[in-house]
DNA sequence: ATGTTAATAAACTGTCTGTTGATTATTTTT
DNA sequence: AAAAATAATCAACAGACAGTTTATTAACAT
């Protein structure tokens, strides 16, 4: 008593989301509306309301998909591996590979167009999932703690931007190491 | 033959600048009409026109204004003096005085349901104009400088709204002396 | 006090929303 | 292959908002 969609349902959702998906490389989601969305893919907008309450909502179940995802990569970083050997785990390049083979649907939720929401939760969960045990090995006081995990996250978020927006040129694993290098040694600009 | 404002005018912008200003505090700019704008500060919806073309126009104008100083103060940091002292500079205490003083508008325009286009916008004129005489001092190659760049812009953005959110209760030169620290000598983690 | 300018009130068209009911088409079941 | 079940379509609806316009009232500058 598992899974039996109807081939119809599978469909509906299907075209939805890819409208979804290149409607937003034009414009932000707020701009876009139910009625060109379904335009868009020939899905009476009758039907559509019969699936999703509004397009925010369309945008959400998408989010959660690939979030689920992200919850999983994220949690597997080993912060403390990374600290002590300096050196980017597999977990981290195997992050960076899996933004790489997502790469249209990453970059439509984290980069310009993006969700705010979405990437306001993604840093979320990486400043009290993934960095919480740094917290162990701060020899701050607390109130530089928050500050730093702040500067952190956004600017490993940032990086990430970066790297999306500009193609994905450099490697997963030269992402990787660089991140690793910046969170663990500072930017380096003198030597 | 400078300025002759009719009060009458000024008094509808400010009516209209400030509803929006609390209305933002609730919900994204996308979400907020014309109709409640007006409702909330009692102005006639076609007196709205008469001044601004629609929402994104109004908060346009009040960006701008924000923008203008933000560019003059942010032109006169020197980085390079802060690289080489390692001190945060009066200008960058500045700064952050002038982001208190302005606590309202500045947590509203880059915090939670801030513009986001105003964020990029402060990002792009930080990441070209003020950080571009870095360059010359990197000895990294051009790739890793693109990468580097948009770690410590995003990262310092990061750093400003956690400020800004928490209520600015570290002082402006301790928030400027922290940010300093994590350019030029990285977040310290280990010691 | 008067001419000028801004704000108001009310109306109108057009677009989008969210919902409904009747009809057609497709899928699943038997 | 036929029947039963379910999904998608079409058309119509009321309600909200966007922009614009016109006549009227109020505030302003001099």
């Amino acid at each position: 008593m598992e899974k039996k969609e109807d081939r119809r349902v599978t469909r509906t959702r299907r075209m939805l989301r890819q409208a979804l998906v290149n409607l937003m490389r034009e414009k932000p989601v707020s701009a876009i509306t139910v009625r060109e969305l379904c335009d868009a893919c020939e899905i009476n907008r009758g039907t559509f309301y019969a699936h999703y309450s509004d397009v925010s909502s369309l945008l959400t179940s998408i989010e959660e998909e690939l979030f689920e995802k992200l919850q999983t990569m994220l949690a597997e970083i080993s912060t403390r591996e990374m600290l002590t050997q300096g050196r980017a785990g597999p977990a981290i390049v195997t992050l960076f590979e899996f933004l790489k083979e997502n790469e249209d649907i990453c970059r439509m939720l984290l980069c310009d167009n993006g969700d705010p929401a979405f990437i306001e939760r993604v840093r979320a969960f990486v400043r009290t999932e993934v960095l919480s045990d740094w917290r162990q090995l701060f020899s701050d006081d607390g109130e530089r703690q928050e500050y730093t995990l702040a500067f952190l996250v956004a600017g490993s978020l940032g990086l990430v931007q970066r790297w999306l927006d500009g193609g994905l040129e450099t490697p997963p694993a030269g992402i990787a190491q660089m991140l690793t290098d910046f969170i663990t040694k500072g930017v380096a600009v003198l030597r």
